[in-house]
DNA sequence: TGATCGTCAACTGTCAACAGTATACGATTT
DNA sequence: AAATCGTATACTGTTGACAGTTGACGATCA
């Protein structure tokens, strides 16, 4: 009973649930294209099928996966081109955050901002530079003071996150990215909108444009793949 | 048997009550800051809690309702500054869309819009006029050629429709509506993007101001009220 | 009379069993 | 041997029952 009272649960399991699929999935747990199954899932963590449905649901509003009527959840597989979308409102909304926010930060705001960047500048491998790039952009959207901007700008980028699996996000070059971060706080600091909104803008823009060039090679690379093996045929 | 074949559910009993909360919702005869009673909801729909629940949590995700743990779902009410924020938002993402559609838009798109705007022109009342505008704005984000762009910008607005109600979005004056309307034609024929990004957005911001304007009267006219009363007291 | 505490009713959260459906596999036919 | 059909199976969709929580009401006490 204490032990209960201690451990009590802050929230429901099905949010629980719906919180681990979705460290499942960001992880490569379960890949792209699997299907969940909601009772061997159930079991795994031992609760029934009702809060793994509704976590699975859950998940389908923030388009981690798919669902099929009649044949179950699976995990969403991401187009290039479907990435390329969302990079492109990803990167509008940004640009408005930045607006708003030029008109809005403090001298503490700035700040804090340059001491995240210099965090990030003595970053040396991408899984540490990785989390605290997050954290930057959403103390951006923060900024803007607009609340449902911000939520959709991180629920935009958690969708993305499906692609980094596939190692055509990460690796972006973290040294341009860093000059492109202190050309934003530069705006932000002059409360110049228009620049700001250019630069946060052109900040994920120039992110889209990594991913096609990667994506274009990788493209590259099968081709060159399919050409050498109908070599070895004949 | 028959008769269960022929009335075949195209969709899960889920979507339905879904859809039916919805339009509940949107009509207004689940009021905003109403509790929404699963057990009685599954008794008027003939079936049992479980979908009720998944259709609740599934609105909770297009902001509709606001889910409470233990307490139960309430239709969402909405600030003027919530709404505010919506239709910044809301611009930005048609001003994209406009900016997009410019450079795709055919000749055939183009005669379907200028259709659709003699259609309004035509409507003599608001309740002809609503639906039509509605569609003419998911076309023109549809024509922008990106899906996840079109999802959102519907989903915006049908969030917007909760205020709908408070009398304060509709009656929008529809004959400066359809002048803007025809503008953003033209800069979508002309192929000029800039024009139609700012023509687009300027569109929706009209309408936010349109808002502010009428909540700022409503705000009045409840001060005059308080004063009103204030005096009859005395 | 007012405040506090315990009880209660109504509801949500969770579960396990049942019903229905889509796929896979093997039997049957040509 | 190939194609088709039927059957089996493993899953999802749905249900009704149970457990746990919350807010309200009334009893108790200062």
């Amino acid at each position: 009973m204490v032990r209960e009272l201690q451990a009590r649960r802050a929230t429901s399991l099905a949010s629980l649930a719906a919180a681990e699929i979705e460290r499942m999935i960001i992880a490569g747990e379960l890949q792209a294209g699997d299907r969940i199954n909601e009772s061997t899932l159930a079991q795994l963590f031992g609760i029934s099928r009702g809060p793994i449905r509704e976590a699975c649901r859950s998940l389908e509003k923030s388009s981690l996966v798919r669902v099929v009527a009649n044949r179950g959840v699976f995990v969403r597989e991401i187009s290039v081109a479907q990435a390329a979308e969302i990079y492109d409102v990803r990167a509008h909304l940004f640009g408005l955050a930045g607006r708003l926010a030029a008109a809005r930060v403090t001298r503490r705001d700035i700040d804090e901002l340059l001491a995240m960047v210099r965090e990030m500048e003595s970053a040396r491998d991408i899984d540490a530079y990785y989390p605290l790039n997050v954290s930057f952009h959403s103390r951006l959207v923060e900024l803007s003071g607009n609340s449902r901007l911000a939520d959709l700008y991180k629920s935009l980028s958690k969708e993305l996150h499906l692609f980094r699996r596939k190692g055509l996000v990460q690796g972006e070059s973290m040294a341009s990215s860093n000059r492109e971060h202190s050309r934003i706080i530069e705006a932000l600091r002059d409360g110049n909108s228009q620049a700001a909104e250019r630069e946060m803008a052109g900040h994920i823009e120039a992110g889209k444009e990594r991913l096609l060039r990667r994506a274009g090679d990788a493209d590259l690379e099968r081709a060159r793949e399919r050409i050498r093996r109908s070599r070895e045929k004949t």
